[in-house]
This record gives structure tokens, sequence and C-alpha cells, in this order.
DNA sequence: TTTTGAGTTGTTCGA
DNA sequence: GTCGAACAACTCAAA
């Protein structure tokens, strides 16, 4: 009996319990659907990333005897088509728990034999929930949940040695993209950089991880995103690495880690039980915030040219190399929220425009907390100064210099406000584009409106 | 049902 | 220069 194994964002071999499952029946089908409908959503340098990785998980499943089927349309009609093409029986495809991907499952099971199989995050969204039963809205709270729930030892499923597949199945070529500078896309350079991450720099991440110079952080989300990692590895890894460390102090950055990863499935599961995050503020009396949405200013920020010297270096860095700093991605977005008062949505999407990682309910996490609109409501009293974010997390300057060439040659008390000391470089922004102590203010008058014309609204009904 | 404690990532000010 | 306290009010989680 023939299965169809549904590759969606599950680029990988090992634990993988998709492919398990559908290879208990007997032959195995690899199948990558190109949708179109996605593919115009996803950018140049994530689709690029994407076809990388196909073309790695093609050679390792070649290793195994099998071949990776590439067949471009609309997903329903590809695996009715397939199915007859076949006589395969059913389709086997890791649960996605996005809107989006829930929708369309629903809508394809209804003509086939579709069997989602739990892989993308430890447990089940629906797993981790209150004494009664609805799911948690404080990550605190969840953390501690989800880590009671969790094993001492996480059992991973080996990849398996051989795979049989039908002969004889057409294959649409993957399209030719230019290759990107700085993530080799695929399993093993996923493994790999987990791999070393635990080695090197896991027993100093409570304290490098927001220098945004270093290499402090494990730089594996592009790998999570497309599961060429599973979720499931990487806590595997942080667990072992905690019970590894020699110091208290290595034990608490390991701990920092796993809880940083928890974040991920936290997101995950939050946009699973709060689908309207997807399209508004998750805190209802925040959904009518007066937002100036200026779009020249927009514009600047978008390409690094708002005359603050961090928050340029991390949209360059963005735009440059599709990844960002997560130090640096926090004031960025804090910029464009709190001070420009921008819809965090325009900066929601600009993200998901340019990230290789760029994953639907992580980033929308991150910029609902950010926007204090999301589950853990940020105290209205700690928005970001992004030039004392600046001076504590890059002192020397050495972000700022990489991304921002033309502020290299000022020294390093000058160069996250250069406009303090009277200083003006050629080429560079004279000023920031506001006042950040009159921008936070007008920010906080906007959101107390927000708030105030939510409970006039609620009184009246 | 009521109560109590707690809440990712900050900044400022005064001692 | 360093340090601790203050900065709202509210909602959630758990007892």
């Amino acid at each position: 009996m023939t299965s169809i194994w549904w590759i969606r964002r599950d680029l990988r071999l090992h634990d993988q319990p998709t492919l398990h499952a559908a290879s208990a029946n007997g032959d195995v089908l690899p199948l990558f659907i190109l949708d179109p409908f996605l593919l115009n959503k996803t950018p140049a340098r994530r689709q690029t990333f994407l076809f990388e990785g196909l073309r790695r998980l093609a050679a390792d499943l070649m290793k195994r005897g099998a071949t990776l089927v590439i067949r471009r349309g609309n997903p329903g009609e590809v695996l009715t088509q397939l199915l007859a093409e076949t006589n395969a029986t059913a389709v086997y495809a890791e649960e996605d728990y996005t809107p989006y991907a829930r929708r369309r499952d629903r809508e394809i099971a209804r003509a086939v034999d579709l069997r989602l199989i739990h892989g993308q995050s430890v447990f089940h969204p629906r797993a981790v929930c209150k004494a009664d039963g609805t799911p948690y809205v404080v990550f605190a709270a969840y953390a501690r949940s989800w880590r009671s729930l969790l094993p001492e030892h996480l059992p991973l499923l080996p990849a398996p040695v051989k795979i049989d597949m039908p002969p004889g199945i057409a294959s649409d070529p993957l399209p030719e993209l230019p290759p990107l500078n700085g993530f080799p896309a695929g399993e093993a350079e996923g493994q790999a950089r987990l791999t070393r991450f635990c080695e090197s720099h896991i027993g100093s991440y409570a304290d490098q991880r927001d220098r945004m110079a270093l290499e402090g952080t494990s730089t594996l989300s592009p790998y999570l995103r497309f599961g060429m990692l599973s979720l499931r590895t990487a806590v595997a890894a942080a667990i072992e690495a905690g019970q590894l460390a020699t110091s208290a102090f290595a034990r608490q950055s390991a701990e920092k880690w796993l809880s940083e990863l928890t974040w991920r499935e936290f997101y995950i599961q939050v946009m699973f039980h709060f689908p309207h995050v997807k399209t508004g503020a998750f805190q209802k009396q925040l959904s009518s915030i007066h937002w100036r949405n200026d779009r020249t200013e927009f514009q600047a920020w978008k390409e690094g040219c708002t005359g603050v010297p961090v928050v340029d270096a991390a949209m360059r860095q963005l735009k440059q190399t599709g990844w960002m700093h997560n130090r640096a991605r926090m004031i960025a977005a804090s910029y464009l929220v709190k001070e420009l008062l921008i819809d965090w949505r325009w900066g929601e999407r600009w993200f998901m425009d340019n990230l290789i990682d760029g994953d639907p309910a992580a980033n929308n996490g991150g910029w609902q907390w950010t926007a204090g609109t999301g589950t853990d409501a940020v105290p209205y009293f700690r928005i970001f100064n992004p030039v004392l974010q600046g001076r504590k997390f890059d002192p020397h300057g050495e972000y700022v210099r990489r991304w921002v060439p033309e502020l290299a040659l000022l020294p390093d008390k000058l160069i996250h406000a250069p406009w303090e000391q009277g200083v003006v470089v050629p080429g560079y922004p004279a000023h920031p584009l506001v006042d950040h102590k009159q921008a936070i203010e007008r920010t906080r008058r906007a959101y107390e409106t927000a708030k105030r014309y939510y409970s006039s609204m609620e009184s009246h009904e």
C-alpha cells in the first residue's frame, strides 16, 4: 500500500513522525506542492531558502532510495490527481496550526483521506492548558505548566535507513534562484548549527544573547521555521545542555534558551486558540488605536534612514541579510510603534516580507508584544529608548558600524546619538525623525484614548 | 466565590 | 559611578 508524505514545513528526516506514520503501511511518496497562492506571499529570499532546503532533502531521500516529487498547483487538485495516478490511499502531513493552514487542510480533508500528524511543536496546542481546560494567555504560567509536562528525556525518532517508494512518478522542476549568503539551507546545516551552539555558545547565552554585534544567539530560526530542525530536537538539546552544565551560570543559560524555545511554542498555541490575532490586537481594548501611519516615515524606517543609528543598523541588517538579531528586532519594532506611532501590522508585514525565518505565529507574537496589544501586556512605562538600548547592547558601536558604514568613523561616545553633540555626518540624517520624549507621550495618549473609547463603548452595551 | 500574588527583554531619579 | 525604588492599573492563574 502506498501513502503520500505531503511535506509542508517539515523538511527533515530526523524526528519525523509524519514520515514514520506514512511508512508504517508500506511505500511512501514524498511530495512537495508548489502552491502558487502561497508562493505569491513568500518573498524571494524565503523561497530561495525553501527551494535549497528541498534540494537538500531530495539528496537525503536519494541516499535512502527515494526521490522527492515536486508538483505545482492547488494542493487539493494535486493530491487528488496524484492519488489517482499512484493508487495511494492516504495522505500524511505534519499538522500546521496557523489559521490559513487549518482552513486549507479542513477543505482538503473533505475530498482526501488526510491524516494530520503532530510534530511541529513539543506539545499539541491543546495539550498544555489550565485546570479548567482553557488555554493560557500569560507566558509565565504557560511556561511553568509546559516545563512540568516536559520529560527529563525527550525521545526523538531516528531518520529512516531506507524508504520504499513506488517507481515512475513524474516530478516538476524546482525553480532556480540565486543563492543566499549566510544561511545555507537544509537539515544537515540546522543540526550542525545546533551542535555548534550547544558546544560553544549556550553556556554564555544568558549574558551574550543581547549583544547585537556578537554571535550569542543560536541563529536557528530559519531552520526551525521550515522544520529542517524540529523544535523537539532543539528542546532536547537544551535539556541536555542544562544537565551537562558544569556551573550554575551555564545551567541558567541553558534554561534561558529553553525558555526562548518555549516562547515559540507559546505563540503557536496563542494563534491556534485565538486566530483573531492574525488580523488584529489580542487585547480588544487596544484594537482602535488611532495610528499616524506616516508613509514617509515608514519608508525611512524600512530603508534604515530614521536617523537613530541602532534602528537603522537593525533595518539594514534585515534588508541586506534577511535576518535580524533578536534584540535589534525589539528595538526596531518598538521604534516603529512607540515613536512613529505606525500600525504594528505594517511592521509585521515588512518583517514577513524580508525575514528568511518569517513565521506567522512567532512574528505576530513578537510584534503584538512590542505593541503592547498582545497576550503579555508590557507595562506602559517600559518603553525602549533606542539610544540607551544601543549604548547598553552595542557598547562599542560595532553593530552600528557594520551596518551603517557612514557612521564608522564616529567614536564610541558619539555613535549612538551624534546629534546630541551637534555632530552631522554627510549622507546621514542630522536628526532623528522624531523627538523621543514627545513621541512616547503622543503614543501614551493614543493608547489611553483607545482604551477609554473601548470602555465607553462597553458601558453602552 | 473570593482573594492574593504575579506579570520577558526599561528608564529615571535621587541617594 | 552605582544602586534601589518608583513608575498604573489591570488581568490572569491558582489557591
